[in-house]
DNA sequence: GGGATCTATTGATTTAGGTCAATATTCCGG
DNA sequence: CCGGAATATTGACCTAAATCAATAGATCCC
């Protein structure tokens, strides 16, 4: 079944319209200037490639682009947050990721020939996104294999990244994936505990860990009563990430 | 629980050790050579990549790496087949992958810096496979930008089929997953039938798609008593595949 | 080729988690 | 700040799949 009405419904409509051109001297251009597949470029290539991009804005629940589109560009968040999603044959939508400001997605079929984007993105809530024309970077990343390097490694660890969201998934009970999950938003591992904010709401985190929301609930208020986690809205507060561990065995 | 004595409790012995040398005019280097991360290369290169590496022979269940051990080569299979699986902290063994001739593997975090292997690899049956150095590999790519560019669609493709295992794995029951998987392993897709060799040992497929031994069994007869399938050892045939999508909604 | 050891199947039973339904809470625009 | 819509929680019930157990096939190795 659906956990939610899917954008595609919702969302008609064309998407990668309303444009802003970039001065190259922008605020909020640290967060991409420090990101791992910009920080080795020089500053002239770096000014080149962002007075080609574009500043976009979306609103709560806007579609960004669909699966299988002809991709152009990639994007960096500035700002918001969105999610990524795929619709399978019956319509149903599967949440795979959500992106938070400082990350670059999208990158990861537009090396494929002819380009298209392997899902759904829309905004989770209003956004700005930056959106960099693929073909610049690439005729950049030929001036200088250090840039090379520095997109291999991003691309080698988001592949291992997709890696570890998938050894989660092969976890067969619903609460250990959910403490596993748990476990990965905490900034330094298991090592201490902290408070750490869910990146989509319930019922979307419920769906990318193949779980119904009200299993989701269950298990939340289980561990709660446990005195596991202390939970507010979506920030959840874990004291003690190894007992967690324990008890998923 | 554990759906197989883990490779680790069989193996505790130094793995990467007897090897051969290369004299660069081998036979099964036509596939290497095809092989999207090699074709590119210049004959030059390629003799020099291949000179730098060594073949090496596995026998049944013996391990080839293991996960967090620092990582100096990556590996095309030339003969056999292998698995890769990660043990969590309770030491249950979570197949993630296979990987058939041809197939080169391992490379996904060999771009990190220290580079380690992400996961365990081990022959499912006794296997040959070439040994690659990565520090030659990188140096090549640095010469060439089209080497660059092959490596990048490479890898982008990767994280894009992990992606999709990914996507799998939120189909909520087993059945729909199992059925998923197979149509997967179809050649063209959905688009006509044909036969299929399971890639793992059916254990290890049912871990991989996070449900019982005993429950892939049962799917599969019942499959193959509405006529969907037909199973011989790992051998299934699928003869419409249309009609499996359906009944899986 | 025959015994030993993995691997797969089938049955009986239990349980985790899905489904349906009702209520509560949060979010968001006016 | 209010009211409606979306999201989340809780309960009762039921089904899919896990578990336990026993048997049957494969595969390996001497």
């Amino acid at each position: 079944m659906v956990a939610m009405q899917s954008a595609e419904t919702r969302y008609a409509k064309p998407v990668l319209v309303a444009t802003n051109k970039l001065t190259g001297d922008e605020s909020g251009l640290e967060a991409l200037r420090n990101h791992a597949l910009f920080n080795t470029l020089s500053g002239s290539d770096f000014q080149n490639l962002i007075l080609q991009s574009r500043r976009l804005r979306l609103g709560h629940h806007q579609l960004l682009y669909r699966q299988d589109m002809p991709a152009h560009h990639f994007f960096f968040v500035m700002s918001g947050r969105l999610r990524l999603y795929r619709l399978d044959s019956s319509g149903i939508d599967r949440t795979l990721d959500s992106i938070a400001p400082g990350d670059c997605f999208a990158e990861v079929m537009i090396y494929a020939d002819p380009a298209r984007y392997a899902c759904y993105a829309e905004a989770l809530k209003s956004s700005e996104v930056l959106m960099i024309p693929v073909k610049a970077y690439q005729e950049m990343l030929d001036k200088n294999s250090d840039y090379a390097h520095a997109a291999l490694r991003h691309y080698a660890q988001r592949a291992v990244s997709r890696f570890h969201d998938l050894e989660i998934m092969t976890v067969q009970n619903a609460r250990d994936r959910l403490i596993r999950y748990l476990i990965d938003l905490l900034p330094n591992g298991a090592a201490e505990g902290g408070e750490v904010e869910l990146p989509l709401p319930k019922c979307l985190v419920a769906s990318r860990l193949a779980m119904q929301p009200e299993t989701f609930s269950r298990i939340l208020a289980d561990l709660k009563s446990n005195g596991l986690v202390r939970v507010n809205r979506s920030k959840l507060f874990i004291s003690d990430p190894k007992r967690l561990i324990e008890i998923s065995q």
